[in-house]
DNA sequence: CCGACGAATCGACGTCTGTCAATGAAAAGA
DNA sequence: TCTTTTCATTGACAGACGTCGATTCGTCGG
């Protein structure tokens, strides 16, 4: 939802220094690897891939739970660490939290790698 | 060095369903996560960054022990952790072991954040 | 109001991971 | 051969992380 607090969004905010051309200092190693510690889980990676190619491009929790084959706490627990990415967003409607992927936000992390 | 042992390279080894576009089963989503972990430090972040640019594009372990801030058996384990991963080669030549990134392997895994 | 439902939070547990000191192995030099 | 240098391996420890059951918080229907 868009009231859901974003912390680590800022993580790669600006353009990109590339890993393999630029020294890398200390702060910003410490950065990227906290942004891609967030896609190096095989629950999150798959919540992405689910969003993104769910119907009209999202998908509520309920949606999500049995296809994971885990517990719904454990669904909501990766779901708020990919919104805190600044991965996916939220949007509450009724009862349903209905999610879907930022692709913008992917292709920042992509470009780092360079 | 060439007599090192790879095991995780087979990774994502032939080209990428890329995570937004495939649904992303579980086998593949649990190798990519693996693969994305390698990378989710910023001790090995800051050796493939000083590795690029370094001399030659290469450096021995001696060289790159000071500016990590870490003891000579972490950047050691460090160092393991790229090589099985096949973002490094070592080449051992007489008592030194010259470590070099391999710019292709990263951008495979860079590919599949399409 | 009250009960049911969807989702987030809490508490606890087991496992994984980064780190270092100590040790081991290989190579060069005296 | 003995010593020194360079790097890898081992063992141990603390902290972080994924997971689930139980609980709590909102929201809708009756």
């Amino acid at each position: 939802m868009a009231t859901r607090t974003r912390s680590a969004v800022s993580a790669l905010e600006e353009c990109c220094p590339a890993v393999l051309s630029a020294p890398l200092s200390e702060e910003r190693a410490e950065e990227l690897a906290v942004a891609l510690a967030v896609l190096a889980d095989p629950v999150r990676l798959r919540l992405l891939s689910l969003l993104a190619s769910a119907e009209a491009g999202e998908a509520c929790v309920c949606e999500l739970v049995e296809p994971l084959g885990r517990s719904q706490p454990t669904v909501s627990h990766h779901l708020k660490i990919l919104t805190d990415a600044g991965l996916i967003v939220g949007d509450k409607r009724g009862r349903w939290v209905w999610y879907r992927a930022v692709p913008d936000r992917l292709g920042q992390l992509r470009s780092v790698l360079a």
